[in-house]
DNA sequence: TTGTAGGCGTTATCAG
DNA sequence: CTGATAACGCCTACAA
């Protein structure tokens, strides 16, 4: 690999200038135009490639932007991840994605290797599960980053304390609730989430609170997964009680996709026998024209990307949303 | 940040001893018991952390891997890359993930940010379009990352040289034509394939082998997507026409999903009045028990960082894939 | 078994 | 406008 001190040599300048040239400094520390060709040319037949290595070496951190995410798979933390990646590219970083599976031991270890890599910042994706082992670890090694000036951003409700940019998980489900409600159902039961996991129990909590402000009695299933799968699964087991409700409204839009293919699979028709309802707005939930709650979740990452690049902004106000209405209500 | 030197002086011996320590170099040069607790303890009471730059600094190449994808967002990209980052993390490697749009000029950028941050080798997910702009270009940067040392892995088709890992399309998209073919059916449909794109064209090129040894006329509709949204269209289109086929191979899951969305709206029976097939075997497709050539996404990814961690033990085989047969057909 | 010293490629500082 | 030089944190011959 050609060094600057290469390209240096060959344009017949010191490194200095050089380095002034390939990194546009050029402006506090003017160089002839003379210099500014000679380099520019020496670079480009060296085909000179600069060290990050080195410029982190130096600078004490990199131009890395770490993401931890629940699960890379999942369309809602890729629309993130995507937002962010973009995002970041713009600003000339690059992201570094982890998957941790939801489990504070895996999120500690790739937080760890995230900040050995000197990353300019890192953000969760997903929440946090109450109690779960690990949690008082991770939290520790969190704060230690944030005391030594590592932006850690969080895009979902955390146990730990860091900068935060959520929507409000309580008020989504109530509003989603609130609006089948209106549109006459009356059995409508809630499905998916994960014991413990702060966003899913924040949106039961709002679901109940719709419920029992119109007199309805809630109704919890398939209180363990948060993905197609498990939607799938919660869904057929409920279609085979007794009484079967009038509307689904799922955790998220992946348990709502799974719910739907169950209940296509069953033969019954939406949304004359039930209706379903998903949180979360992404483009598959989209193609099946979901009725859901439309986060903005591009944009969430584009702001996790603002305070990390751009500190000084401070944290913006997170983004708000709205009820996309599909043909599956 | 407490450096190797603080952790040294803190235990009382040299940066020597305590890079060895903290190393498990001590196989080849062995350090006292004593001196190794003493480290230990000075690292943990430090909250020593070692600089990535540094080591990358030193050693020319840091632990990074670096993956290039057509669209994080697609599952089937998604899953590779899954299979990349548990694969990497494993061996000590984390992953950096560019989305980059099929567009060679992307591409190109985020390939040379990719080695200016020196990761140890790269990915390529996602196949090419044949002649697009800046195709030469980044085939040149591919080259010189080859002659320098740096392993560049394809998991699909591409024009420029590198170490390829991909399953025959031509044969994936011939055996489920003939799969549906040996089933009765007869007005067999592909949708979905972008002009010139690498994959999509080979599927193409297998479905229309198996309809001509088979007497019937192939029929390729909405050649211009790959996803969900574009699959919906094009079946949309597909059923408007005054003959609608009776079975649909569609180039990848997400085609597959789409069309399955457009014919439920449209108020037919799967398979009854269409079958669908897929290629792929995301997991999407699987919650709607679509039929599908299951490929090995997340096994290619791993195989992809076998070949960058461990270069001496060669290419590996691609490994195979299979038909799933589920109740679209 | 332990330590010393040089250098990886850059950039900031300071001196022309 | 230009350049010499000193770090940044780590690894590793080489020496003891």
């Amino acid at each position: 690999m050609a060094t600057l001190r290469d390209v240096a040599r060959l344009a017949g300048v010191s490194v200095t200038t050089a380095s002034r040239v390939l990194n546009g400094t050029d402006r506090d520390h003017p160089v002839s135009d003379v210099a500014r060709a000679a380099v520019s040319e020496a670079a480009a037949t060296l085909g000179y490639r600069r060290s990050a290595a080195a410029r982190a070496l130096k600078n004490g951190h990199s131009h890395l932007i770490g993401v931890i995410s629940a699960d890379i798979l999942d369309p809602y933390f890729a629309e993130m991840t995507r937002g962010i990646e973009i995002a970041a590219a713009q600003a000339g970083y690059v992201t570094v994605v982890a998957n941790a599976n939801r489990d504070p031991f895996q999120e500690r270890s790739r937080f760890q290797a995230l900040r050995e890599h000197g990353a300019a910042g890192i953000i969760f994706c997903g929440s946090d599960i109450e109690g779960a082992p690990g949690t008082a670890e991770l939290a520790r090694e969190v704060n230690r980053a944030l005391k030594e000036g590592t932006p850690v951003i969080s895009l979902a409700p955390r146990s730990f304390a860091s900068t935060t940019i959520v929507v409000d998980n309580e008020a989504t489900a109530y509003d989603i609730t609130v609006h089948l409600l209106t549109q006459g159902h009356e059995d409508i039961a809630f499905v998916g989430g994960l014991p413990g996991l702060a966003a899913a129990e924040m949106r039961i909590a709002g679901y109940r609170r719709a419920m029992y402000e119109h007199g309805k009695l809630p109704r919890v299933t398939g209180h363990h997964g948060m993905n197609q799968v498990t939607g799938h699964a919660a869904t057929e087991a409920l279609l085979a009680e007794p009484s079967i409700p009038d509307a689904l409204i799922c955790t998220n839009d992946e348990s709502a996709i799974g719910a739907l293919a169950a209940i296509w699979h069953a033969g019954l028709r939406i949304p004359d026998d039930i209706a379903i309802a998903g949180i979360g707005g992404t483009d598959t939930g989209r193609v099946f024209d979901l009725t859901s709650i439309e986060l903005p979740l591009g944009e969430l990452g584009r702001l996790a990307v603002e305070c990390i690049v751009n500190p000084a902004a401070g944290v913006p106000s997170p983004p708000g949303y709205s009820i996309r209405e599909g043909r599956t209500t």
